[in-house]
DNA sequence: GCTCAGTATAATAGCGCTATTATGTATCTG
DNA sequence: CAGATACATAATAGCGCTATTATACTGAGC
C-alpha cells in the first residue's frame, strides 16, 4: 500500500524576480555571506561588502522580508491598534511611533477598533499572525481572551494613552481622572461654583468618561460647588459643542465654569457664546482638552489641558526598541507616566 | 576535499507554539486538508471542517501569515504611504481604507514621508519587501527609481489625492488646480477684486501649491482683478493663519477676498479678524479648504471646499479589491475623479 | 462485476531566507 | 615550524505554510 520511491517530481512555483542567491552569484559569494552582510555588516570583509553592494545595486535587489521573518521566527513589524486615526490624538501618537520605529527599520501595521472594544480580539489575533516584534494597544481595557492570546505569544506589549491598575506588560500614558481633577481645580481656583462637564461619546470613549468622573469627584469635594455632566452620543466636534452649550444654559442657567472632553467641543462652546453674547471668561470660564492646533489662536484663546500625544508615541517606541535590544534580559515591566500640562489662557 | 555524507546533523530553531501540523494532528487529518480549510472552505467535508474548527478552538491556533505569504508568493498586506497621518485629510483616507480593506482580511502597513519626497523610494522598497497585495501612494510625483521599482514589481498601485497626467496604474482623487479655480471664481462672484491666497508650506505641499496656482490663474483671467500669494514655511495651523492675515493687511491693505490653503489657516484668519475688528464677510470674504470639523460651527461659519477624503479611501479600497479579485484579467487602468464640493457659508 | 469519473484527503516539494555548524586560510605563539 | 587561534566564508537544514500532484474512496454507467 505504501508507494515506492517517487519519480523525479518537479513542481513549479511562483517566485520573486531576484533573490539573495542571485546577488550571491553576481558577487561571487555564497548566499550565507550575503545574508550576513544584511544582518551583521561588520562580520564581512570590506571587499566582500563592496562586491555585495554592487550586486544589490546592479540587480535592484529587494529582500523578501516574509522569508526572513519566517526563518528568523520574528518580523520587524510593530502592530498598532488604536480606536481611530481620525482622532488627532491617536494620529499624533501613531505618527510619532512610526517615525521612531522606522529609524530602527521597524514597520508599522495599523488597525482601528473604531471604539468597538469587542473587535479588538480579532485584530490582536491577526496582528499576532505576523509574528510582530511588538504590539501597541490603546487603553487598558481588554477582554480576557485578548489578554491570554497576548500573554501566550510572549510578544512585548505596550498599552498607551491610559494609566491605571492592571497593566499587561509596558504602559505609557497618564491618568485621565487626574485630568478631570486638574480641570475642576482650575475652575474652582478661578472662583467658579456651578461647574459643568460637556462630553461627546462618553459611553464609548472610556478615557473621556474617566475625565468626566474625575472632574465631578474633585468638584463635589469642594464646598458650595455643584458639578454636572452633559453629553452627546456623536463624536466630538465644534457643532456638538455648540449644541451642548445650548443645552447647558437651558438646563443650568447659572453655570459659570465649563470643562469639555475635547477642544473641539470647547471651540464650539466659544463660537456659540460669541453668537449668544455670553462673555468668556467674565461670565463663563471655558476649558478644553487636547490643545489642538487652533486652541492657542482662538478668540479668546482656549485654556486647555495638553496630553503629550507625541511623547507617548516616542516613549512607546523607545520602550519597544529597548526591549528588542535586550531581548535576553529579564523583561522590566515599565510604566511611564507622561503627565499632562494645563495651559491657562484667556478663556478661563 | 568534498565531504562525505554528513552525520545526522540537527540544528534547533525557534518556533511557533502551535502550527498547522498540530491542528491537523488533533483533528486527525493532514496539514494539507487544514490548509485547504482556510483557503477553500467549501472543498472540505462538513465533518472534517467541524473537526478542524474544534482543533483550532482547542489549541487557540493562530496561523503564521509570513509562512503563508512566502509559500503563496503574496501577502494580504496593503502598503499605504502618505505624507503624514497628523494631517486630518490623510488620516481620514487611511481610516476609510483600513476599514474597507479589513473587511476583506487585508492588513494595512503604514508609512509616512513627512513631505520628504526623497524618502519615498526607500519606503517603497521596504513596502515591496513584504510582497504586498497593493501599494497606495499619495500624489503623482515620484522619482524615476520609485516608478521603476513599482513597475517591475507588478503590484497594483493606487495614487490618491491628486489627479493629473502621468498615472502609474490606478488613481483616485481630484484636480487641485480646479480647487484653486473654484475658489477664485467664488470670490469673484461675490464681487471681490483684490484677492489673496494664504498658504502654508507650499514648497513642500505640492497639492496646496497647485491650488494656489489655479487660484492665481483663474483670478488673473478676470478684468481689474489682482491676485497674490502669501505663504509661511510652517505647517498649516490657526496660528499661522493669524500671522498670515497680519502680513496680508499690512502688505495689501485693500484686500477683500482671501482663500486659504487649509481650514486651519482660515480659522486663524477669522479669529484675527475678530480681534482687529475686520468684518467678515462685509469687508473681507474668507474661504478655506478642507471642511474640517469646526468649519461649519465657526463664527461666522466658514465657506470652504470639501475634499472627499473618506470617499477617496473607499474608492481606492474598492479598486484594490476589484483588482485582486480579477487578478487574471487585463488590468484596467482606472482613474476616478472624486471631485470636490464648494460649501458656501457666512464667511464669504 | 468492472471500468470511469468525481470527490475528499494525503504526500510532497519548495517559497527565500536565517542561523547553526563546518571548513578553509591567515596570524600568532613559543 | 608544529600547533593553536582567530577570522572570513560556505554548506546545510529548516521556519510554517501553500500549491501541485497523487491516491484513496464513492457511486454511476454499461
Amino acid at each position: 500500500m505504501t508507494m515506492a520511491a517517487s519519480k523525479p517530481l518537479r513542481t513549479r512555483r511562483k517566485m520573486q524576480r531576484v533573490t539573495i542567491k542571485d546577488v550571491a552569484a553576481r558577487a561571487e559569494l555564497s548566499p550565507s555571506t550575503v545574508s550576513l552582510y544584511f544582518r551583521k555588516p561588520d562580520a564581512v570583509s570590506a571587499s566582500a561588502s563592496e562586491a555585495i553592494a554592487r550586486a544589490i545595486e546592479a540587480l535592484d535587489y529587494v529582500p523578501n522580508l516574509m522569508a526572513g521573518g519566517l526563518a528568523a521566527a520574528s518580523s520587524r513589524v510593530v502592530s498598532i491598534i488604536v480606536p481611530s486615526v481620525r482622532n488627532a490624538f491617536f494620529a499624533e501618537t501613531v505618527a510619532a511611533l512610526q517615525e521612531e520605529l522606522s529609524k530602527q527599520r521597524l514597520q508599522v501595521m495599523l488597525s482601528h477598533t473604531e471604539y468597538r472594544e469587542h473587535d479588538e480580539e480579532n485584530l490582536v489575533r491577526t496582528a499576532l499572525a505576523w509574528a510582530p516584534a511588538a504590539v501597541v494597544l490603546t487603553g487598558l481595557s481588554h477582554s480576557a481572551a485578548t489578554r491570554r492570546l497576548l500573554r501566550d505569544s510572549k510578544v512585548p506589549i505596550v498599552e498607551i494613552w491610559e494609566l491605571g491598575s492592571p497593566t499587561m506588560d509596558m504602559a505609557v500614558g497618564f491618568h485621565h481622572d487626574q485630568v478631570g481633577h486638574a480641570a475642576a481645580s482650575h475652575l474652582l481656583q478661578r472662583g467658579r461654583k456651578r461647574l459643568l462637564f460637556l462630553g461627546a461619546r462618553l459611553h464609548e470613549d472610556r478615557r473621556a468618561a474617566r475625565r468626566a468622573q474625575g472632574f465631578v469627584e474633585a468638584a463635589r469635594n469642594a464646598p458650595d460647588v455643584t458639578a454636572e455632566v452633559i453629553q452627546h452620543p456623536a463624536p466630538a466636534s465644534a457643532e456638538v459643542g455648540a449644541m451642548l452649550l445650548g443645552e447647558a444654559v437651558h438646563r443650568f442657567p447659572n453655570v459659570d465654569g465649563i470643562a469639555c472632553s475635547n477642544d473641539h467641543i470647547a471651540l464650539g462652546v466659544i463660537f456659540e457664546c460669541q453668537r449668544s453674547g455670553i462673555a468668556i471668561p467674565e461670565r463663563l470660564s471655558v476649558m478644553g482638552f487636547g490643545d489642538l492646533s487652533f486652541s492657542a489662536a482662538a478668540n479668546p484663546s482656549l485654556t486647555t489641558i495638553r496630553p503629550p500625544g507625541d511623547l507617548i508615541g516616542k516613549e512607546a517606541a523607545r520602550l519597544i526598541i529597548t526591549r528588542l535590544a535586550h531581548s535576553g534580559a529579564e523583561s522590566e515591566q515599565a510604566v511611564i507616566d507622561t503627565r499632562f500640562t494645563l495651559l491657562h489662557r484667556q478663556s478661563s
